[in-house]
Order: structure tokens, then sequence, then C-alpha cells
RNA sequence: GUCCCGUUCGUCUAGUCAGGCCUAGGACACAGGGUUUUCAUCCCUGCAACAGGGGUUCGAAUCCCCUACGGGACGCCA
């Protein structure tokens, strides 16, 4: 085996067949193995759909196969130019390359089903040949074999023709063998013209030379129309593997997740500007789980331990504060160069950064990194390093200005902080020391209130350092505001 | 309604295939304590599960059966 090398920062466009370069790890050489990922272009992405090609694209670089990107656009009212742009960039986001499709092109190509409606009918040709298709009510549909009856049915409320069908089976990597009857003939081919789902779905993976089909558990049910196609194309079924659904969150309701759930769009979370790396860890943790303890993984360990029989069969239920904690502990590992432009970005977007002070905000995000879990939260956090216009919690004002002696504290501290001139961490702690020398106190008895009049909170980074990054000017300032504001403190 | 798939702490899961190493492990969340003389970080502790019933076995979370519950499919959507 020759060891597969692959590329950084997932960079796209022609060259992308090696695009896990930069990932540094050993993979198998080309392999038979050929998956495909087959979105439609019909909204925002669903976490269920980005993870769904997640593991396609484990599965293909696993096993050094090729990972294939085809279009499911046969519906032409619901799909849309924009609604395939936003997919494409949320797949570059994630960091999943393809190696044949849209923009890449391959052998197998057109890789938009909508322009290979010439290879549909050659096949509808084979059916109509064979006498497996017929025409009704201006569509097209696929002939199952066996007796045929009419039964009334309860689901549809009607007298419906069905067919005494041989069983088939399922040959699926997660569940084992499934044995299912499809008893109703299906449309293969709309009134409109257009080749339906089964019937593309099916006829793609055989002329791409589909090995793997991975997709939602959703589409088991439909896999014996499938079985069916391929037995009367006379191909080999591929080896399918039927992923468990994503569930809401019980708070939520009940059932699979949807498109209007919170936490079920991709694109929120790159609003959110969340880590691409946490969102593709943490939708890996749904349904798969590695066999070792950790859980902070990127995709190269991903990569590593990824295996298609550690999938779990039942449903998992999506836990918005898991996300949010995986989020974080991949915030606290990012080296400086690559956490400052997300984090510049929250800031800009509330208005707070501007665009020169770079390295004032890296000042200010050394000290903050540590503490925050994401970088929404960023802005609410770190407000008062960029605007005097900060806001002021009210909880942290009543225990700051609870007693008397918070005025005094502070018209004790100000001349002590004005008269530094080399403003660091350690000067401003010998200061404080100091006084509560002077005072008999210890310092602890200025922190709190300190840190309320400067930052109009009781939270924050490490008190020392947050006053050094700063500033004296502004810390100063600041104080001064707060012997004005609450002077009559004093007076009691 | 019919068919298919599931079911371990509140949640994600390890363990199930090859029964004993499981008084069921980890993580999130929650609760309590502690450190950092502030804090949303960090550390410690606690809480908490094999859906129920039958069977097989010396022994069952693990194998078999039934029940219950959950999920999915049943579209000229994908």
């Amino acid at each position: 085996m020759i060891n597969r090398q692959l590329q950084s920062p997932p960079i796209f466009g022609k060259a992308n067949l090696d695009s896990t370069k930069h990932l540094n790890i050993f993979l198998p050489s080309m392999s038979n193995v050929r998956v495909r990922f087959e979105p439609s272009p019909t909204g925002s992405t669903h976490i269920g759909t980005a993870r769904t090609a997640l593991f396609n694209w484990l599965y293909a670089r696993k096993t050094g196969g090729t990972y294939v990107l085809r279009i499911a656009d046969t519906d032409k009212e619901r799909n849309s130019q924009e609604a395939l742009d936003e997919l494409l960039s949320v797949l570059r986001w994630l960091g999943l390359d393809w190696d044949e499709g849209p923009e890449v092109g391959g052998d197998y190509g057109p890789y938009f089903q909508s322009q290979r409606k010439s290879i549909h009918m050659e096949y509808l040709q084979k059916l109509q040949d064979t006498g497996r298709a017929y025409e009704k009510d201006g569509a097209i549909f696929f002939k199952l074999e066996g007796e045929r009856y009419t039964e009334y049915d309860e689901y549809h409320k009607a007298e419906i023709e069905k067919v005494r069908t041989e069983p088939v089976v399922v040959k699926d990597s997660i569940r084992g063998d499934v044995t299912r009857r499809e008893e109703r003939d299906f449309v293969i081919v709309r009134s409109n013209g257009d080749p339906g789902f089964h019937f593309v779905n099916v006829v793609d993976d055989i002329a791409m030379k589909i090995t793997h089909v991975l997709r939602g558990e959703d589409h088991l049910s439909n896999t014996s129309k499938h079985l069916e196609l391929y037995k009367a194309f006379g191909a080999e079924p591929p080896i399918y593997a039927h992923m468990p659904m994503i569930l809401r969150d019980p708070k939520q309701g009940k059932g699979k997740m949807s498109k209007r759930d919170k936490g079920a769009l991709i694109e929120e979370y790159q609003s959110r500007h969340f880590l691409p790396q946490a969102v593709v860890n943490f939708i890996a943790l749904l349904g798969w789980s590695p066999k070792d303890d950790q859980e902070v993984l990127e995709l190269k360990d991903l990569l590593e331990r990824f295996d298609l029989k550690d999938l779990q069969k039942g449903g998992a239920r999506f836990d918005e504060k898991k996300m949010s904690h995986i989020n974080f502990e991949h915030m606290k590992r990012l080296p400086m160069a690559t956490y400052l432009p997300p984090a510049k970005a929250a800031l800009l977007d509330a208005d707070l950064a501007s665009e020169e002070n770079d390295a004032y905000i890296e000042k200010v995000l050394t000290i903050c990194q540590e503490k925050i879990d994401s970088f929404e939260n960023l802005p609410g956090f770190a407000s008062y390093f960029f605007t005097e216009n900060y806001p002021i919690n009210e909880k942290a004002e009543g225990k700051a200005t609870g007693n008397s002696d918070s005025i005094q504290r502070i018209q004790e501290i100000t001349p002590l902080l004005d008269s530094i001139e080399l403003w660091d961490a350690s000067t401003i702690d010998n200061a404080f020391n100091r006084l509560a020398e002077e005072k008999e106190l210890k310092p602890f008895a200025w922190y709190p209130v300190v840190r309320f009049a400067v930052s109009g909170t009781n939270s924050g980074p490490d008190f020392l350092p947050m006053l050094e990054v700063l500033g004296k000017d502004r810390v100063v300032n600041r104080l001064r505001k707060f012997e004005s504001k609450y002077a009559n403190l004093a007076a009691k």
C-alpha cells in the first residue's frame, strides 16, 4: 500500500483530489470503493445531511476509495442556484472535499442529475424492452413481478392494486440482513417527463459504479424499491449502511430533527461563529463513537478511528449543550493565529473592534480565550475592552455598591494606580499589596469593586491581566467615573 | 392501518457479535465542595441507566421469545 497524502486547509477547485494532505496521516492507496453523497439543493443544509456527507467522506478516505458528489436536482420546482452555492460552501467549510462532482469533474459525469436525462432514458428503455415499465396517468411506472390482487388499504383509504412479490434482502453493514417486500408498482418517470428519485438514484449508482451507499435510516424502507430495480437491470446492488436518525431534543418535540429546529442548520453554526472542526466533531459523535474515551477529535483523528461497524443503530438525540462544549474544547486548543480571525469577525459583527487594532485585540483575546466557550459570546464577554458604552450587570452592581466602603476603596486605589508609570500586571499588583498592607486588609477588599468599576460586571478574565490589557487610561477614567456616579454612597 | 428498524444514566455513548474481567466505564448537563485573593476557566466529589416479563445457562446488559415504548417508510419530494 502506498500512503496517500492529503493537503491543507481545504482548498478546493480543480486540484482537490488530494485535498486531505494537510491531515498528514497515512491512508490507503486507491481502492475500488466508490461512495457518493447525493444532496438536493433545496434549502439550507441540515445537520443530518452534513453527517451523511461526513461519514461518506470518512469511509471513502479511510478505504482509499473515491468520494463522488452528485447533485440531486431532478425536482426543478424546489432547486435553486443559491441553495447549491450554499451547499458547496458548507461542504468546504466543513473540510469535506470530493474527488468527482461539480467543479472538479470526473469520468462519470455529468454530476448533476438534471443533466443525465439521456442516461436515464437509456436505462428506461431497458426496462421497457423487458416489459418492466408501463405508462399510466401520463407517468411511467416500474412493474413488479408477481401475482396481482386488489385490496382495501387503510393508509390510502382506497382499494388498490398490490403485487405478491418475493422478498428482497438488504445487505446492511450496520443492521445486518433486512428483509422486506415491495408490494406496489411505483413511479419512475413523472408525468412532466422528469425521472423520479428511486429510479435516478439506482441508475446513477449503477452508471457511476457506486459500491457502498451510506445514508439515513429513513431510506431503509425505500431500499426494497431500489433492490427491485437492481434486479430488473441485472446489476449487483451496493453494500448499504443505513445510519440512525438524528432526533429532536425532547424539549423541542418528538421525532426526527427538522430544518426548523434550533441547531438543525449548518448555516446557523456558521453565522454563530462556531468552529467547523467542532461541528464536524459533534456530528460525528451522533450515532458513532470512538472506542477510546477521547471525544475531542479533529477530522484526522476521526479518520484514524472511523469504522462503519462502530455506528450506532438507535437514533441519536441532538444536544445543544454538548455541541457548545465540543466547540469550547476546540476553541481552547486553537493557536492565536487561527483564533484571531474568527474572534475578530465576531467582534466586528458586534461593532466592537475596528480593522486596525489587531495588536490590542490579540492582547484581549489572549486573556479571554480560556474563559469563553463560543465566539458568539465573545462580544458580551469582552465589550468593555472596546467601548465605554458597555452594559452594566445589575446583580454585580448591587454587590459592588452594596456597602458604603465601596466608594472609599475606589478613592484609595485610584491615585495609586494613576501614579503608576510602568503599567503592567506586577506593578499593579504591587500597588494593591502596598495599599492592603497599609490599611491592614487583604487586596481582595478592592478587587470586586474595582472589577465592577472598570468592566460593569463581576466576571471576566483574570483580574490583574485584565487591568493591564485595559490600560491605565481606561482604568483610571472608569474609576473616576465610578466615584462621581456613586458619590452618594460615601455620604452614608 | 401495514411493513421495516430500534431500546444501557436526563442526553451522547463504552460494554452486546466471541455470556463470567460490569458492585456497568467515559463525556455533556445538573448538584455540592475547592483552587485561581475576581471569574463563565480549572480541580474534586456526588447524582444517575442495562424498558418490562419469560426462557436458555452454574452464570445474561450480552443469547432466544413475548410485551411495551420510540423511530422510519408507505409522494408523479429527495
